[in-house]
DNA sequence: GCCAACGTTGGC
DNA sequence: GCCAACGTTGGC
């Protein structure tokens, strides 16, 4: 099966890919929506992703990371003292899953959202369509693009 | 910090 | 099952 391409977005200053360098790889705890959800129960192991700063000066994509565990039950859902504690979750049923992503390459070149919003190839892109999903699908051509507009 | 976009909740 | 109220995301 062909390889799939994802970008997955970090608030700077709670999770930046400097941190997730420092740490190799992390559990991606914490996504509360059905959609994103979804996506990450799509995504298989060795699957690319694109690190995106939200919140950011300025927001973009940042670096690349790697799918390193598929999709597992985010035990935070269940921990009272958790900030992502969800009350309705029942551990014999999970609603929330996450993945855990390694770190690959940090791009020479930040690749701002307003350069994706002005390169006519990349319009398609949830990133400029669905603001607000973390959890995004990329098409190949759309990761390649952007990996060379970081400067790799 | 403001506020638009938009997903979720809950009353009816 | 509609839709208003509400809460959150995230650009700027």
């Amino acid at each position: 099966m062909a390889k799939q391409y994802w970008l997955m977005k970090s608030e700077e200053d709670v999770y930046s890919i400097d941190d997730l360098e420092a740490d190799g790889s992390t559990c991606w705890e914490g996504v509360r929506n059905y959609e994103a959800r979804n996506n990450m129960q799509e995504m298989k192991e060795g699957d690319m992703v694109l690190y995106y700063h939200s919140n950011a000066k300025p927001s973009g994509v940042v670096g690349l990371a790697r799918v390193s565990r598929e999709a597992y039950p985010d035990h935070y859902a269940f921990d009272p003292d958790s900030n992502y504690h969800h009350e309705k979750s029942d551990p014999d049923d999970p609603t929330w899953y996450m993945v855990d992503i390694e770190y690959v390459d940090t791009f020479p070149e930040r690749v701002p959202l307003s350069e994706v919003k002005e390169v006519d190839a990349l319009q398609e892109m949830e990133l400029v369509r669905r603001m607000r999903l973390s959890v995004q699908s990329v098409k190949q051509d759309e990761f390649e693009r952007i990996k060379k507009m970081g400067g790799l």
